[in-house]
RNA sequence: GUCCCCUUCGUCUAGUGGCCUAGGACUCUGGGUUUUCAUCCCAGCAACAGGGGUUCGAGUCCCCUAGGGGACGCCA
């Protein structure tokens, strides 16, 4: 049998670090058994799922230097790569699953659900599908669908015995079926859930082993009933270790930058990002903790993965690229910091900003030090302003951040007119709003125009920025945060805007 | 709460019953080289979660406890 594996990121954000881990153990393992390796898009959540977030992931991936043979942008024989896509593919296969009695037509509303959940929770049970449609009669199915009644398809799943199947890291696994729930297969849009259409296109695809993130392990009992029902064959499973963050928990932006393009943009090196992904949870034969994908790809073997989750560790990973920056010779440093500069026009746009304050070019250093490198560090001190709180001022960034996540695009009006929005939602005057802004983004009170440098230094590092201001200022609490959320949800979305 | 997974220096890890007086890397500390800084070199601090077994012998196998994490969505 030969070996095909694949990453199946969904396209709702920034392309996450953990994508990358999961690409690349997939990648390597694909490489060292002579087999392939597939990307598809799992957009099939339509209200967050976006072109623009595949392509960036798709890129992102490029950069790195991990490359597929099939997938989206590249084809091949078992396409479509985008589950959007394969939609009549998934419609068949629920129908064959209804009528092989495996599924069911559920007709229970989100409100309902919603209810039996909160009840099975406060009497300390186990949440998940009571069983409502189980038994609906044909006839009563038929009339429901007649008239128009939203319906999904559920699961069925055992009431009793144990489900076994096995893990080639950690051995074999038991769940109580009692502990699996009636999952929905397809939802009232049409669409089908991440079970659903994942098991269908891992075995379309001919996936033989499923390397993913731990988090998937407790779904494996519904893909088993999947698979059984179909008469298909379990790809071989391998959960790698959660990347964390240094509190321990899953590796989340609330952190740590988790946005590849972050580290793009402040100058990691992806051979050294790939390395220093390449140490997490798995090491060379011979310990070496230098080295490259070919030889990660060479010496790679399952056996040697860990179980247990690593931290991620920024200040390691500076390490690592500064030991691949000095090997570099001075001509490819040359090179390579001028691509950094020069990436997505930058240095044109600094220009654009920078000529008209200049007289002589010794000026311009001092001017753009924020945008082509780190900007200052900032003290507490910094901020203070007679006519703006501190609470203010955090709650100024904490909004402008939370904005800013969903812009649709990263360009200097739509900044703009999204902070006006809000600055006018607060009722500040807009000198006052831009107070923190100024100094979390270039670290001084007085700089390039604001959003033509937020433009310049991109979208993750904008946010990192602002991230940091806000724990220069004391942080926000979780209890704050939270009552901030609502306030800011309140005042509406400040992010949709559509400037020409 | 229920189920599942995990547990070696602060962090990433080596270790698959005797080679372990537990090794390497990052961080930190001290020293050397360097006009400064950085690099580089040398040295140092620092770990088998706890308790029971199995065995001549346990970091390595088994059990219990504790701790951590994940899942429990018409998100993936």
């Amino acid at each position: 049998m030969s070996v095909r594996t694949r990453i199946a990121p969904s396209p709702t954000g920034a392309p996450h670090l953990g994508t990358a881990y999961v690409g690349l153990i997939n990648r390597v393992f694909a490489d060292a058994r002579g087999g392939a390796f597939v990307v598809r898009i799992e957009d099939t959540d339509q209200a967050r799922s976006s072109r623009a977030s595949e392509v960036a992931i798709l890129e992102a991936l490029r950069w790195l230097g991990i490359s597929w043979d099939e997938g989206p942008d590249v084809g091949g024989p078992h396409g479509a790569y985008r589950q959007s896509e394969r939609l009549d593919i998934y419609h068949r296969h629920a129908d064959d699953l209804i009528n092989t009695g495996a599924a069911f037509r559920c007709f229970c509303t989100p409100e309902r659900l919603a209810e039996v959940r909160r009840a099975q929770i406060s009497a300390r049970e186990t949440p998940r599908y009571d069983g409502r449609c189980l038994d609906l009669s044909q006839d009563e199915i038929d009339a429901r669908l007649a008239a128009g009644e939203k319906s999904v398809v559920r699961l069925k799943v055992p009431e009793e015995g144990i489900c076994s199947f096995e893990d080639q890291l950690r051995g074999e696994i038991q769940v109580p079926w009692m502990q699996v729930d009636m999952q929905v297969l397809m939802k009232s849009d049409g669409f089908p859930t991440y079970h659903m259409a994942a098991c269908i296109d891992d075995h379309l695809m001919g996936i033989s082993h499923l390397i993913r993130g731990e988090e998937w392990l407790s779904s494996v009992p519904k893909q088993q009933l999947l698979v059984n029902a179909f008469d298909w064959q379990m790809p071989r499973l391998v959960h790698l270790p959660l990347i964390r963050n240094p509190d321990g928990s899953k590796l989340s932006k609330r952190r740590n930058p988790t946005s590849i393009d972050y580290y793009r943009r402040i100058g990691i090196l992806p051979e050294a990002l790939l390395n220093y992904l390449g140490t997490l949870g798995w090491s060379m034969p011979d310990e070496r903790d230098i080295f490259s994908l070919d030889e990660m790809r060479s010496a790679f073997d399952l056996a040697r993965i860990k179980t247990s989750a690593p931290v991620f560790d920024p200040v390691k990973l500076r390490n690592f690229n500064g030991r691949y920056v000095r090997a570099l010779d001075s001509e490819a440093f040359v090179a390579r910091y001028a691509a950094w500069l020069s990436e997505s026009d930058a240095l044109a746009r600094i220009a654009a900003l920078v000529q008209e304050r200049t007289e002589a070019f010794e000026d311009i250093a001092r001017q753009v030090d924020y945008l082509v490198g780190s900007r200052a560090t900032l003290n507490p001190e910094d901020f203070d302003n007679p006519r703006l709180e501190t609470d203010r001022q955090l709650e100024i960034l904490a909004f402008v951040s939370w904005s800013f996540e969903g812009l649709e695009r990263w360009q200097r009006d739509e900044i703009h007119a999204c902070c006006k929005t809000m600055c006018d939602a607060l009722e500040m005057k807009f000198r006052d709003f831009l107070w923190p802004l100024f100094l979390a983004i270039s670290g001084r009170p007085v700089s390039l125009p604001l959003f033509d440098s937020m433009a310049v230094i991109g979208r993750d590092v904008t946010l990192m920025r602002c991230r940091d201001a806000i724990e220069c200022l004391g942080g926000i609490s979780k209890k704050r945060e939270k009552s901030l959320r609502k306030v800011f949800e309140a005042m509406g979305p400040f992010n949709r805007h559509s400037v020409q």
